[in-house]
DNA sequence: GCTAACCGTAAGTGATGGCTTACGATAACG
DNA sequence: CGTTATCGTAAGCCATCACTTACGGTTAGC
């Protein structure tokens, strides 16, 4: 898959629109697919994506299929941003700082 | 501009390979490019990339170029994700873990 | 079983991204 | 000043992305 971290799944403004549609709960393709700009099967690659970065999880349901948020994958990215963000405290605390003059 | 957020400047490998290696302070351009395997013009357009995004930097330094992180951008996108995990927590707790059986 | 609903994938296309080399601008240095 | 170092930008190329339409497969309903 070319979609090798959840940054690159992230970036795409429709796949943002598809995770908040799914913040509100499951929801089918169809139905993430009625209020979006796109095609149907246009959200159904964006879903590969977005389960590639194992940003959500989809289910059987009869014919359908439900896709909903998959945690570990949203907790991963909190997780890197929260180290980088220490880790470059801890390391040089003033040059990470924006009102930072001086090296 | 083409990066029109922060997560499309993250999703490109050689660029946060960059934010690593300003975490540990301010870097000129060369000394960036050094330990990459892309060449120097393409390191300064990566920072353009990462500016425009207010992810780093820039100051001028003699005849260099000092970059380094920029504190409000990364904190936007650490808000972003949590204000994303909370909502979906708070609206829909059981949907969104990954243990869930029921909708 | 036939039909309809729902969905994933394949194929093709236009746009964008990341890279390179070549060039020009600016600042230190003698 | 002339030279060197450092950097940004322009132009071009190739790969990848996001999208469309067309198609096939699976499930429910009659």
């Amino acid at each position: 898959m070319a979609y090798d971290n959840a940054f690159a799944a992230m970036a795409d403004p429709t796949r943002r629109t598809v995770l908040e549609r799914l913040k509100a709960g499951p929801r089918t393709v169809g139905d993430i697919a009625a209020g979006l700009p796109v095609s149907r099967p246009a959200v159904s690659q964006h879903l590969k994506a977005l389960k590639a970065a194992d940003l959500v999880r989809d289910e059987p349901r009869g014919a359908a299929r439900l896709y909903r948020l998959h945690a570990p994958g949203l907790q991963a990215l909190r997780a890197y941003l929260d180290d980088f963000w220490d880790e470059a405290l801890a390391r040089f605390k003033d040059h990470a700082e924006s009102e930072d003059e001086r090296d």
